[in-house]
DNA sequence: TTTTTTATTGCAGCATTTGCAACATTCAGT
DNA sequence: ACTGAATGTTGCAAATGCTGCAATAAAAAA
């Protein structure tokens, strides 16, 4: 039995179905289902009871559960008991972070961790998410929020915090473009794109356009997702940026959600760290500060 | 965080050493050594303040212990609560053990067990611990009480009860041996063993012949470690035997143990199963009772 | 009956863990 | 001070175990 057995069964109890849980916790649904398996027979006991139509609690699985929410509380506790108490860090963490970043979920963070270690000086740099990965491989920050990439490099660690879906967006003022979207079929390959230079939203919508078999009409690049949200804004395109984006965006108002065929994969947003700097004792502080969080939040 | 990890940290936190607990746990120091290394990365907190020749716990150690001796409790109480609610199991296990191992610690291992599976029907085969092994390979019982082999073959889990050194022994009576011992230097190769036929013990002799460039005089081969102490405590040679075999002989006092310039590599003796017989609750039920006697051991 | 949903299992690839051996460090004894 | 023994840690190759994909099984819905 490990903790992470412990989270997936606790959460695995509370939806009842082993597709949302393997997804919330990041592992496929064949992974889960043997954790569980394992766990059972660690145990000697059933902790549910399944048909492949239904999964319920025993009533094994219920003392369980007080077991396994006991012991994750009880570690959590200790853990921040023992992190606070032995001394007093003190210095300098860099981080990175769009600018929605840093309006959104980082204040809340930021809060948590000034209140645990006042001590630590925080350097706060925001810039375009799609550079955030290499921002942390060239070690120029020490944490960044990042999109979950399609394959971690190995010397990474990533950590979820939210996810998000990627939306296509266009303007509501009048324009050219409002015209050719009210047309039925919409003309895609006419349509100006206003789209990121590079990163992995620029990635999932060349994969759209490809499997729509479109050649798109790109209008302008531009490095940000908010600069995104402002050219669509005054009407010069289309655009795809993640919703957490949109509903920090000032320029909200002036723009629109739009409806396509097939969904975009959705940006798994999350903080990124290069395994090695976790040795240092105040970036540790920082991973363990943003992971309470998270666990807290389950 | 996984429970072995918690019993090696009480382990070692009681020793303090790093070899005593790594041979205990059965696990090299290195990997003892990385185990507490996660431990205290996971903790983000020094368990153990360590210098190459001393350990000491720190406060945080201290702290922890509490918290790992409360959780293994925890487990293994409703580990039992769970194993024993839900069905009454009835039926039949086999076991197999040497006569010795039925004297010794099987009483109490069967009492344990009948007190909390009382409607199941044990069948206890006695016979010569060599063949312990390849009865369980042969599905001709289902548990069985065997040292630990050299190499383990893959469909077999082992779970070890007790150590017990390997014991050279010589008759007391008056007889020809006992003048030969009495020489300086001893002619080992003229003094005649009694060994026994195949088996564990017998490679490890055999390997003690070889690396002292020995060609033995082989008197008698027989099939058991009692009957070797018979045929010793009768005066037909020397012979080797588990320290347990000897304690609990009848014929303890018509022996004496010799000592020798290098010891034998000792006897884990355990319980053996086959894997895929553990599904078969039954089974199941005696080796996860033998293994909360062994925790609570430590 | 066919389709859809959803947990489980075979299998191959891969990451983690393991143990050995070499190393570093400290202490005891000369 | 020097040598030798004891002991925790680290580099590295090998093995073990875990993971995800794809196929499967089973049951409900259409």
């Amino acid at each position: 039995m490990d903790l992470r057995a412990l989270k997936q069964f606790l959460h695995l109890s509370q939806t009842l179905h082993y597709g949302k849980t393997s997804e919330a916790m990041h592992v496929s649904p064949s992974t889960l289902s043997r954790s569980i398996t394992r766990l059972e027979e660690e145990l000697g006991a059933t902790l549910f009871e399944r048909d492949n139509r239904t999964v319920v609690l025993t009533q094994a699985g219920r003392q369980f559960r007080e077991f396994a929410e006991a012991t994750l509380a009880h570690w959590q506790e200790l853990r921040h008991k023992l992190q606070n108490d032995p001394i007093e860090l003190r210095g300098q963490i860099r981080l990175y972070c769009s600018v929605t970043a840093s309006y959104s979920f980082m204040l809340g963070m930021l809060t948590a961790f000034r209140t645990r270690f006042p001590n630590i000086e925080v350097v706060l740099e925001t810039g375009d998410a799609a550079q955030a990965i290499q921002k942390v491989m060239d070690d120029e920050t020490d944490i960044a929020v990042a999109p979950r990439p399609d394959h971690l490099p190995n010397p990474l660690s990533f950590q979820s915090i939210v996810e998000t879906p990627l939306e296509f967006i266009a303007p509501i003022i009048d324009c050219p473009v409002k015209a050719q979207l009210s047309q039925n079929p919409v003309p895609w390959s006419q349509i100006p794109f206003v789209v990121s230079e590079y990163g992995l939203a620029r990635k999932r919508l060349d994969h759209w356009f490809r499997s729509h078999s479109l050649k798109p009409h790109i209008y302008a690049q531009v490095a940000g997702h908010e600069a995104i949200v402002s050219m669509v804004g005054l009407g010069f395109g289309v655009g795809v940026v993640p919703g957490l984006v949109i509903e920090n965006s000032p320029l909200k108002n002036k723009i629109e959600r739009i409806q396509t065929d097939t969904v975009l994969e959705p940006f798994d947003v999350g903080l990124c760290v290069l395994n090695r700097r976790l040795q240092d004792p105040l970036v540790n502080a920082f991973w363990q500060t943003a992971k309470d969080l998270g666990d807290q939040a389950h």
